[in-house]
DNA sequence: ATTATCTATAGATCTATAGATAATGC
DNA sequence: ATTATCTATAGATCTATAGATAATGC
């Protein structure tokens, strides 16, 4: 059970191995203090020495990337399923906006909070931001076909990014309730706050999402 | 014409005074690169040597205070000359998400990108975070008023707040329209689009505040 | 004398690399 | 032999202070 190389002067606080260690420490970090958090204070919460990062990342940027694509990838994933839907639109917005919503507020880290910095712009991000687009397009999509134009989505990525900003201000209480900020924009996308049948297939949606 | 002490290196870019050409310089690299950026690129930026900043401020936190409180106090005097008015609340609202929504989008620097920086929590700025709270209880009565809760309050915050990520994304197109915002906050608080007579009042009020 | 600026620097970082070390695998 | 980790460190920052300098004001 003991692994191949030099053994580590502490063992793996989460049991899942350093590079997962690494990861959870740098997000933690990033998510509080921003990409000034070092690389000595990164390995120093995953229980390894500075250098042993070096190992699994060749600078620290390749760890930011890493833990965005990872955010925004299931969001994009259930995007794509959504678009082959054929149900209404008012009723996959309303999904994926819930989806998005429900995926800021969870877990015990701040996750979105990285959408937040202003490293977000720098070249090495690229990847990140190609992401990033591609999802844009998906509630752009969504938004034209509930009659909204690309003033429209900005303002429901707006309130789904909402959530980012109370949970950091409101730290500690509950988040805001994904289920109101998918009304919210289904009402700032079509003008009209989204109708029983449309909540009822949005959660049928979300439904085979998950399963 | 020539002022006091030793003479500048090179004049002051702006004639505005070293005081202001730091506070500027700092404005564009804090908004562009966040807290990293150095006391030496602000200085170079604002053409005097690092160690001159340190005779107008006592450290980086402080340039940075500054400008947080600079540029939310006008709205807040804003938000409490609105608070004396005995228009309709929705109106009121209006008026407020409008005028904060067209503060965010003027200026060549995106100034509101600082709120979205994470050394806002450190206790430094603490005069910074009792102001915004302020702001945010102005909002908070006015939606109230209107009928919603804290939760819509909060999705009110972020479709105003939406025109600092936009313009950011977006650089260089022009910001989202501040009326569009405004109604969508209306939308949000009340469950209905604003009526044409409060969107009359609210540019009424909006008039005596500039006069 | 007072002020605003400058030059110089101490001391504290922080990133990334070089190379040693302690395991397992063959 | 390969791997994962460690120790040590070069080189590049970066903040804030000390103290010199070049103006104006009295």
């Amino acid at each position: 059970m003991t692994r191949r190389g030099r053994p580590r002067l502490q063992a793996s606080p989460s049991g899942r191995g350093t590079r997962a260690d690494l990861l959870e420490s740098a997000a933690r970090l990033f998510a509080r203090d921003g990409f000034r958090a070092s690389t000595h204070a990164i390995a120093e919460a995953a229980g390894v020495r500075q250098a042993t990062l070096y190992h699994y990342f060749p600078n620290r940027e390749a760890i930011l990337l890493t833990l965005l694509l990872q955010t925004v990838e299931p969001t994009i994933a259930a995007a794509e399923k959504l678009a082959t839907s054929n149900a209404p639109a008012p009723a996959r917005l309303w999904a994926l906006a819930h989806l998005d919503a429900a995926q800021l507020a969870a877990g015990e880290v701040n996750l979105g909070a990285l959408y937040l910095l202003p490293e977000i712009q720098t070249p090495h991000l690229e990847p990140f931001r190609i992401a990033w687009l591609d999802l844009r397009e998906h509630y752009r999509t969504l938004v034209a076909s509930c009659g909204g134009d690309d003033t429209a989505c900005d303002l429901a990525l707006g309130l789904v990014e909402s959530v980012i900003l109370a949970r950091r201000r409101n730290d500690g209480s509950p988040s805001t309730d994904p289920h109101r900020v998918a009304d919210a924009v289904v009402l700032v996308a079509t003008g009209r706050p989204p109708t029983q049948i449309q909540r009822s297939l949005a959660a049928d949606l979300i439904a085979t999402l998950d399963g």
